[in-house]
RNA sequence: GGAGGAAUGGCAGAGUGGUCGAAUGCGGCAGUCUUGAAAACUGUUGAGGGUCACACCUCCGGGGGUUCGAAUCCCUCUUCCUCCGCCA
């Protein structure tokens, strides 16, 4: 959520800056100002009645005191009209500010001026590229076929026990799967994160929070029952540990790692690009979450994008950086970084970690604040990214290391898998 | 699931209808003293709205009600604690 004061001192420069999402917020801004006016004036007639109704009762109380209940009384018929006007004052007053929050809602993240423009991920700016990306056999197999050949992922099974999109891991492949979580978790520790284990269901306010809802809700499980979503990421339960906070500027960095499921709904998708691990409803993932003093985030983002990075270079993963255009930015993000990892054996690239500063925006909601050098207490900066999305950097490694022999596994992992080849 | 108790500022803890945004203690910050530190002493120390700045307004777990007036009384929800039951 955009800061009031921000709207209201640098209107044309958050619009102009919103076009790079394609989107024409002026009529939305100018909405949000009137609101703020009116709610504003009739906050103030309110305070005058309040004050007003507050002095005659104490004068009533110290008549009643010193034992003038007459004079009392006359001046209690005074404060009838006063209350009919607060009742009325302070429904105008709910009323706008409602509105007003429900626009502010509406309104996404100003993107970073480094954000290209663009519509569609067609236009994301690829800003780095590295390693090799390996020579297969013309036979060489999609990880669906793989996971079949070598049975250590059985889709069927999954639609057998739950429905499509919820794979059982076998064998070596769960071994393999519990492997890159235990890798991923050490490797984050070691650059000074400190694991955290979450609740995998979130309440409402959560999820306004880090801003799912409103909104957002199909893409979310939601248990009616008891009112409560499954997490789509981690970034949802651990951001929201900051809500409701004031820090002391010496509290920064906080740096949590955390490992998940995340359960998407993914209402509408389908078709060959959602086969086999490349779009599931249960996933597993690492993600590394940072709450920042607004001067450090973005060296944080470049200091998270680098160890991504460097996890990758482990794996010996061919993989791109990508800058997510306006078009494709996500709504509470003001910068992203998107890796995407090559699936060779399907001749395409695929996400596997996006990395974002959201600036004040979710700390905003959140109310999330930290107190500065003067004594005032300003919103912090949140980010996080994924280190890693499971399957697909399990197809990634599935399908690149593929070999007559089997499939073999990345050196890092080996210790952590206790074998070196399925086959 | 059943029975009882509780929820107040960073923490502890008073306050049971009026001048209470709230005693007191601890903690935090600033100062005095000191070569420096500690101790001691003095002052200061919640959040939000509003204003050029004041004034002023709101907030004592959430929501609703009674009253001229609510931290205090009533209703309701949530959470926590104790006991019983069940249980990984």
């Amino acid at each position: 959520m955009l800061q009031l004061q921000a709207i209201r001192e640098e209107k044309d420069k958050i619009i102009s800056a919103l076009k790079k999402r394609n989107v024409d917020a002026a009529p939305l801004l100018e909405n949000v100002l009137r609101l703020d006016v009116e709610r504003r004036n009739t906050q103030t007639q309110l305070d005058n009645i309040l004050a007003e109704s507050n002095k005659l009762s104490k004068e009533i109380g110290m008549l009643f005191k010193s034992g003038k209940a007459q004079e009392a009384n006359i001046l209690k018929e005074k404060t009838g009209s006063l209350k009919e006007d607060s009742k009325k004052l302070g429904e105008a007053l709910n009323a706008a500010a409602e509105e007003l929050q429900t626009l502010l809602y509406q309104i996404p993240n100003v993107p970073n001026h480094l954000v290209p423009a663009g519509n569609t991920e067609e236009d994301n700016e690829e800003v780095f590229k590295e390693g090799d990306i390996p020579v297969l056999n013309t036979n060489a197999l999609p990880h669906w076929e793989l996971a079949k050949k070598y049975d250590i992922i059985d889709f069927e099974l999954g639609v057998k026990i739950t429905g499509a999109g919820f794979p059982v891991y076998r064998g070596k492949g769960a071994r393999l799967q519990r492997a890159l979580i235990a890798y991923f978790l050490d490797k984050n520790t070691e650059a000074g994160y400190t694991e955290i284990q979450v609740p995998h269901l979130v309440n409402e306010a959560s999820g306004y929070g880090t801003g799912q809802l409103p909104d957002k809700e199909g893409q979310m499980y939601h248990i009616k029952e008891d009112d409560l979503y499954l997490i789509p990421t981690a970034e949802v339960p651990v951001t929201n540990i900051f809500r409701d906070v004031i820090l002391n500027e010496g509290d920064f960095p906080i740096c949590y790692t955390g490992y998940t499921p995340c359960f998407r709904r993914e209402a509408g998708s389908y078709g060959a690009h959602v086969r086999g691990l490349n779009r599931l409803h249960q996933f597993d993932k690492v993600e590394i979450v940072r709450v920042e003093h607004p001067s450090n985030s973005y060296k944080a983002l470049d200091g998270m994008v680098e160890h991504v990075k460097n996890i990758l270079r482990e794996l010996k993963l061919p993989y791109r950086v990508l800058r997510l255009c306006g078009g494709d930015l996500g709504f509470t993000a003001a910068l992203t970084y998107d890796f995407e990892v090559f699936s060779t054996a399907q001749d395409r690239w695929l996400e596997i970690s996006s990395v974002s500063n959201f600036e004040a925006y979710q700390a905003n909601r959140l109310r999330l604040r930290f107190r500065d050098a003067n004594g005032e207490n300003q919103l912090a900066h949140t980010l996080n990214g994924s280190s890693l999305a499971l399957p697909r950097v399990l197809a990634g490694i599935l399908e690149n290391y593929q070999t007559p022999e089997g499939i073999k596994i990345p050196e890092v992992l080996i210790p952590y898998c206790g074998f070196d080849v399925i086959d």
